[in-house]
DNA sequence: CACATTTGAAAGGCAAATGGAG
DNA sequence: CTCCATTTGCCTTTCAAATGTG
């Protein structure tokens, strides 16, 4: 009896690269292996995190207790934003693949040993994986606002002058210019009047709860 | 010239008490040392925090990593959204007085050991003050609710057997339904017209950003 | 208990970091 | 390096759990 299943969402304001999220796209027809291990399914993705939501709340863990172990066990990081959308279907189906094995690996440990004082304490940091995020200062921020007007696409040698009297790292003042740029297509009315054209393909659309403000 | 200075807004829903917050509120008018240690202005408040968001910035600790570190420092943990808060101005003003000297001292505390790797390693945790905020299921928070429409005010004996089956703290119960019932109470229209009847004193308006949805 | 207030878990917005292709 | 898609997290906001006062 495979419960209601309602057509995971998308990561709202999808309004121009219209290929991710999942809503039922299928294993690439690889094995025909229906197990959670090589390619679940939606529904089975779906069915993992209802359930694994509901063990972690009796287990009184928090999403982003969740996020800290992930890391102290298996060295990725996650934060509890991220933690959260998988328990809500709002990664892509790529990723929601990804996370799985991780935290049904996490949840077994945990739960097996039920009670005991775990092994939480394990609480090193090691090398994680990824760059932690910058956090850019208003007022830097407005800096680079204003160069970027100037010059959208600065040299490098002009990045790393600015990325000197900014105080920054090169990397993330390169890094900054890139998305800015990014961002500014993504903004660009253009004049053309025509930027949505896809997200049709969800003809008896779903998404039955869900805020409504 | 003393900045900008918009008065803090209060935490939503104000519409009964109307004396907490701040906008400007002055010391109890206790001793005139105008000091940041006994009784802080709302400007020096506003002062310090804009600083203490920069210098954490700089820093590169975020708002969860300053929460954290309050607890291992002084015994009293606190969420990152509180944090958010303070440097926001969005506590009332008593809050803001009780943590502004914590504040003070991680971040004298933690830039006067710079780049020394700290003693953030002192991770263990200790007694919590606070009990930690449980969260409630789904499924068992549609329990209650039905419950409540039954029966809003439960006596002590149908709390426990009710905390019984669904797996809850009898306390956890007994205080959902104090909550429940204070709920009810706010939301309801009751016939009587006038709710609104405050938030007058901003003639000139302020709050230029926000959200407008 | 009622009511006011403090405080945090989860969810949302925006954008920093990553990865693949040219 | 760039562009572009995608992953991922900091900060913010909402709703309500916990606390404090009478």
């Amino acid at each position: 009896a495979p419960a209601l299943h309602h057509g995971l969402r998308d990561p709202l304001g999808a309004e121009e690269a219209g290929a991710h999220e999942l809503a039922a796209s299928p294993p690439p027809l690889g094995p025909p292996e229906p197990s959670d291990e090589d390619a679940p399914s939606s529904d089975d993705l779906e069915q993992f995190a209802k359930q694994f939501k509901q063990r972690r709340i009796k287990l009184g863990f928090t999403q982003a207790d969740v996020g800290l172990a992930l890391g102290t066990l298996y060295g990725n990081v996650f934060s509890q934003t991220t933690i959260c959308r998988f328990e809500a279907l709002q990664l892509s189906f790529k990723n929601m693949c990804k996370l799985k094995p991780l935290l049904n690996k996490w949840l077994e440990e945990t739960d097996s040993s039920t009670g005991s004082p775990t092994n939480l304490d394990k609480i090193a940091a090691q090398g994680r994986k990824r760059k932690k995020r910058t956090s850019i200062e208003v007022g830097v921020k407005g800096a680079l606002e204003n160069h970027f007007l100037k010059c959208p696409k600065p040299s490098a040698h002009e990045i790393t002058s600015l990325a000197d009297s900014l105080q920054l790292e090169k990397e993330v003042v390169r890094v900054w210019f890139c998305n800015r740029r990014q961002k500014e297509k993504r903004m660009t009315p253009a004049g053309v009047p025509h930027p949505p054209m896809e997200d049709v393909y969800a003809q008896a659309d779903t998404s039955p709860l869900h805020h409504a403000l």
